[in-house]
DNA sequence: TTGTGTTGTGAAATAATATTCACATGAAAC
DNA sequence: GTTTCATGTGAATATTATTTCACAACACAA
């Protein structure tokens, strides 16, 4: 995995230079660019991971400039700084797709703060194929299973035929097929009485799959 | 359709009340709230399109409200309204799931426009036709096929060749094969130059990840 | 004891998915 | 024009997932 790159994109020369010192001294590989064009053109050779933008600038501004960079880097990390801040202006940077926002003058901290949070960020949304996720998925994806679940989490706890009976279905084995698969899976335990339930991971299946159909209500 | 409804969260019952009325005057339907907590009662039975949360209130303020929201309605849009708004404040407000921001006291067509507006952007979301949830599921549990999604979620546009190469993939047919049912479920499409790209579902499905991978790592 | 319902196992059959291979077309490069 | 690369198809194969079936242990009631 190769270093994370910064950009600084700010027209004044010295500012521009002491943020980029800052970051080096801290351990980033960064940047600098004088001005929002000639930013989208070193963007093509090299993608940073994280831009810092200051709002006012001769020619493009920031402003116009981050939904360009959203729009062709998605995964992009923008943070802006602008000296004459306000409310509306940081909600509309914030709307604009800024994903965080500096007023000058910024304390040394405040930026290496906002920096390393939404690096944070950005490598907790690239971790989206991850193995677990692959089993919790796949088990997901099984309407049977599913319907399981859902029997469980409105029952808190059922024993075998009650749940096949509830499922209205006729082979029983099948059932069994599915359970022992969530049960493999850790989303459903079996206590000592026979009985069925979600474990702590079940129930968090429930909400995705909550999350889930509300956000496709079909 | 049923018509939007609008909830107003707001402890001053005078501002609440003045608020409810500018809403209804112009033609909306809404209803309020004196705190946080009641909100969240009285929006198990009926959910809102749109809330306008107050930030201070006596227990849960509207800072913490949010985030509850936006997990269990992801596609509620949330404005939010506040006596003493900083910088700071606008923009974590931002973060934590605002759409919008007003600073009290703000002028009846401020607080028109930004419901209206969001309003739009709520009915245009909306818009995008909805996958079901078995094929979504289904298309999601492979984990090529959700590499893909990632690629073109962060490249925005990619050619073949390159999403193969991209991916490590040494057999493009394999690859041909997913992107055919990525293409088949409406999640990728492919413009006249031949390069592939997110559908609106798509993008609806990487946002599903998100969220999926939000909640998995326990 | 005999029957009846519950809860299971494992193997075999079947269905669904994924991979590989052999080949084809058209565009660009040499 | 010949080679090379990008893009793609369809059939054969391999792999997984799911269903079905035959059977068995146990409890409990008639």
């Amino acid at each position: 995995m190769k270093a994370e790159t910064l950009l600084v994109i700010d027209d004044d020369q010295d500012l521009r230079e002491s943020v980029i010192e800052i970051l080096e001294d801290n351990g980033f590989v960064a940047t600098g660019c004088e001005s929002a064009e000639s930013a989208l053109q070193k963007i093509k050779t090299e993608v940073p991971s994280l831009v810092i933008v200051d709002n006012m600038m001769p020619g493009m501004g920031g402003m116009a400039l981050m939904p360009l960079l959203k729009n062709d880097y998605p995964g992009l990390k923008i943070i802006m700084i602008t000296a004459f801040s306000t409310v509306d202006n940081a909600v509309a940077a914030m709307k604009s797709g800024a994903d965080d926002y500096l007023s000058k003058p910024f304390r040394r901290d405040e930026l290496l703060v906002a920096v390393k949070r939404n690096l944070e960020e950005l490598k907790f949304e690239q971790q989206l194929s991850e193995p677990d996720m692959d089993e919790a998925l796949s088990c997901l994806s099984n309407q049977i299973r599913r319907q399981i679940l859902a029997a469980l989490a409105e029952k808190k706890e059922m024993r075998f035929m009650d749940l096949t009976r509830y499922l209205g279905i006729s082979d029983h084995t099948k059932v069994n097929f599915h359970l022992k698969n969530l049960k493999a899976n850790n989303f459903v335990s079996q206590d000592r009485e026979k009985s069925y339930s979600l474990t702590p991971e079940g129930v968090k299946m429930i909400d995705c799959l909550h999350l889930f159909s509300k956000r496709i209500p079909s």
